[in-house]
DNA sequence: TGTTTATCTGAATGATTGGTCAATAATGAG
DNA sequence: CTCATTATTGACCAATCATTCAGATAAACA
């Protein structure tokens, strides 16, 4: 009937999520996107519409390609003892890792001003939601197989941890010293699973 | 000899700072700017300069006349535990009241695109440095006053506190239950002072 | 009071912003 | 082969961006 696509969408969209990531949304112009997602500028908006709804698309692959990989282990089919810590590893593996300079996206996207629009503001608490109601799962799921005492309550407990490495990701962006990631997420682990 | 400024320095950068604050440095337009502060565009950049040189005044002026005020229950002659616990319950309040909205402003530069300028990245890196040495300063008293055992090294505790409260930051800016603060600031408090 | 000197003002700079358009090219069903 | 449909293209739009300027203004001291 038509014409095809000359491009992958999500080979594109990838492409606009690394900038976005990197650059922030307001420092990310079209021209900028262009150039990286080598498609012509108004094949863009005809693909995937303006620039806070391409935005909202890169989230998405963000959460479905990126966020959903580090959710991953606690969702591993393993005692959720051991899920809590290979999670607890693989963050931490992550944060020391050259790729760990980029942050967070949701993070980033959250403190940029386009995060007073309430389509963005929602989809970054859903985003959030599913990383925190990943932790209770396991949380839960601990509690049922007795693997070890949880001080607090789930909820609580849950917060404590996603505050420990929304602040590690802060820090990691402006601090020099990798190393202390380890001992935090250590330190963060005994406080977690105090028997 | 010849005429006088019509503004108040120091007001006019107060007003800067709190736009920078709330919306980022690259949200925030000169013409923003100009309406904020009330001073004519070329005055501006006659008195202060272009607008990374605005920011960077803005961001000491934040480290000067917030942070410091932030910062003050750590150096108060005080027994070091006190000063601790009076730190928190400041930080619990500042997060639960309406003007936590704002989140901070060193977190918020620095997830900024204007924080690959070294310069700005300097200046973060060290205003995040003054908190870190006060907490610091605050636990090596705490050691010497045998106030109570701190459970880690002084550096592990201090960015342990440091990423807590970031990361608070950034889930208060995206969250909408407030009450969990202060259970969040409790269990910060046992962690750090577990007898 | 007159001269000096810095501040103020609104207009204007060229560059860049996000977004659009008409013309062209490819596609595949009839 | 024909033709309706959709993608691609580079030029184009008005608006806004940060920054600058010349001229008007007003304070300070001799």
């Amino acid at each position: 009937m038509a014409r095809k696509l000359e491009f992958d969408k999500d080979e594109a969209l990838q492409k606009a999520m690394l900038l976005f990531w990197e650059k922030g949304y307001e420092a990310t112009s079209m021209k900028d996107l262009v150039q990286a997602m080598a498609i012509n500028r108004f094949s863009i908006y005809n693909t995937f519409g303006d620039k806070k709804v391409l935005l909202l698309m890169s989230l998405k692959h963000y959460r479905d390609h990126v966020l959903a990989k580090l959710i991953a282990p606690l969702k591993a089919d393993l005692p959720a003892e051991i899920c809590l810590e290979n999670y607890f590893d693989r963050m931490s593996k992550q944060l020391s890792s050259a790729s760990g300079r980029l942050g967070c996206f949701i993070q980033k996207t959250g403190q940029s001003h386009i995060s007073s629009e309430p389509e963005v503001a929602d989809l970054l608490q859903s985003m959030l939601g599913d990383l925190r109601s990943a932790l209770l799962d396991v949380l839960a799921r601990v509690r049922k197989e007795q693997a070890f005492k949880i001080a607090y309550e789930d909820e609580t407990m849950a917060d404590f941890i996603l505050c420990q490495l929304q602040g590690m990701i802060v820090l990691r962006r402006s601090g020099k010293k990798l190393a202390l990631v380890e001992r935090q997420i250590d330190l963060l682990k005994t406080t977690v699973m105090s028997w």
